[in-house]
RNA sequence: GGAGAGAUGGCAGAGUGGUCGAAUGCGCCGGACUCGAAAUCCGGUAUGCGGUUAUACCGCAUCGAGGGUUCGAAUCCCUCUCUCUCCGCCA
């Protein structure tokens, strides 16, 4: 969430900042709460430090052996109008504390601005297109007659946005994975780690998916009547190893990846992408996670979209990099690069990883700090990108490396993890 | 699933209704002593929030979480969560 101290002291700035993520911010609302939780609670404190000091009067006179009464009646008047104040700040701060959850994070100043994904900028672009001399195939058609990507079964099972691979296809997707991991723990320092699917609702808090964007998760209900949620990316178990914690300096910064499957509900998004597995209710991701200095964020956002794109690179798919506008970002995000792999079915480029700075928009609601060299606990800076998601990944070397007899070839890098497999053969 | 024990500061650990935000020890920071270090001694050392722009000052809240009793709760009552030990079951 954003820093209260800045939305008291710069409300202008915060709404015109705001403004150009298409959310206009309601001012004159913010100061009526504002302006009531102050006197509201400076008048609570005001009476709960009288009730604490005449109590302490009590204690101090009984021990004496003297009389309480006159003291005892005084407390007794304030009762009433102190149980009211409290009841009523409390409510106050809920609505108040609502109200701050619910404004999304301030573009950073080299965000373009703009209203929708029409008004991304691309930043570069990465490969050389593949031409084909034969009708190009889409991943469902390559994926079917490698006898591999079976759909209809998925929805037999589960229903529909699910996906069944088979034989050299699932190791395919296997292989896609752990390449990414050993990619950025073996080249890019990152710490692997192994994570809960089904975090708890402070999590999804913590990292922003809650409470504005519950209908976009699954859930399990548990006995007690609160509930399991499924987490739509590793960011929220990741990212939540901090929360509540005083990171020690000298620990900084913490670099994380992590591979696992997502789960998302797709509300909102019927009929868009129903073909193939581009949007999937499961699909796994590769998720990279860096806990920073602040100071340091936007050279890691930079660091970290590099180490994105690097998968790219050495598998050898065309991509291009572009920075959303301030209309097309995330919630919590003060900046989000996304990098779009070259599809030749869709003749276009399609996202397959998203990276973004939160600046300490998730730490500070996460209550995630560190000890700065004054020695003072400071807000840490949180970041993620995905590097890459695995589905996609493995729809665009089906697409960019298939031939025309319908079998695909393997990119190098796989290879090891194909038990030195060169090309997947039709079986169709 | 059954039986029991427990949750207090960075850690260990005291505290069963009244100057307790909390003894003591360890750790850490500063100082003294020393050529320097060790040892020793002295002092400091939780977090969040508010007054308030402030590393000054004052106040409020916090002893697993939530509620209750009371003038006053770490301490008493209720509910919940989590941890540990033993037994059973189990990938």
């Amino acid at each position: 969430m954003l820093d209260v101290q800045l939305l008291r002291s710069r409300l202008d700035f915060v709404a015109e900042r705001l403004a150009t993520r298409g959310m206009s911010l309601d001012v004159a609302a913010f100061q009526a709460l504002e302006d009531e939780r102050k006197e509201r609670q400076t008048r609570t404190q005001d009476l709960q430090a009288r009730r604490n000091a005449l109590s302490k009067q009590v204690g101090q006179l009984k021990s004496k052996g003297e009389d309480t009464t006159a003291v005892l009646a005084e407390v007794a008047g304030l009762g009433d109008e102190l149980k009211a104040n409290e009841v009523a700040l409390a409510d106050l701060l809920e609505r108040f504390n609502a109200f701050v959850a619910g404004l999304p994070n301030l573009p950073h100043e080299s965000v373009p601005v703009g209203k929708s994904e029409e008004d991304n900028v691309e930043v570069r672009r990465w490969g050389t297109l593949p031409s084909f001399d034969f009708q190009v195939r889409d991943h469902v058609e390559i994926g079917a007659r490698l006898g591999g990507l079976d759909f209809e079964t998925a929805v037999k099972i589960s229903g529909a946005r699910f996906t069944l691979m088979k034989g050299g296809l699932a190791r395919l997707h296997r292989a896609l994975a752990q390449f990414m991991l050993d990619t950025h723990t073996g080249e890019h320092g990152y710490t692997e780690l192994y994570a809960p699917y089904l975090v708890n609702a402070d999590s999804m808090y913590g990292t922003g998916q809650l409470p504005k964007f519950e209908e976009e998760l699954f859930s399990v209900p548990k006995a007690d009547g609160s509930k399991f949620y499924l987490i739509p990316t590793a960011e929220v178990p990741v990212t939540n190893i901090v929360r509540g914690e005083i990171v020690p300096a000298e620990q900084l910064p913490l670099k994380f990846v992590c591979h696992t499957p997502c789960f998302r509900s797709e509300a909102g998004s019927y009929g868009k992408d129903t073909r193939g597995m581009i949007r999937q209710h499961q699909f796994d991701k590769v998720e990279l996670v860096r806990i920073e200095r602040p100071e340091n964020a936007w050279e890691a956002l930079e660091e970290l979209t590099g180490h994105a794109e690097t998968i790219l690179q050495k598998l050898g798919l065309p991509y291009r990099k572009i920075v959303l506008c301030s209309g097309d970002m995330g919630f919590g995000s003060a900046k989000t690069y996304d990098l779009e792999v070259w599809l030749p079915a869709q003749n276009t480029y399609r996202e397959i990883s998203s990276c973004s700075c939160f600046e300490s928009f998730q730490a500070r609601r996460m209550q995630a700090r560190f000890k700065n060299a004054q020695g003072k606990n400071e807000t840490l800076a949180t970041l993620n990108g995905s590097g890459l998601a695995v589905g996609r990944t493995l729809v665009a070397v089906l697409e960019n490396y298939q031939q025309a007899d319908g079998s695909v070839h393997i990119p190098e890098v796989l290879r090891p993890y194909m038990g030195g497999l060169m090309v997947l053969e039709p079986v169709l």
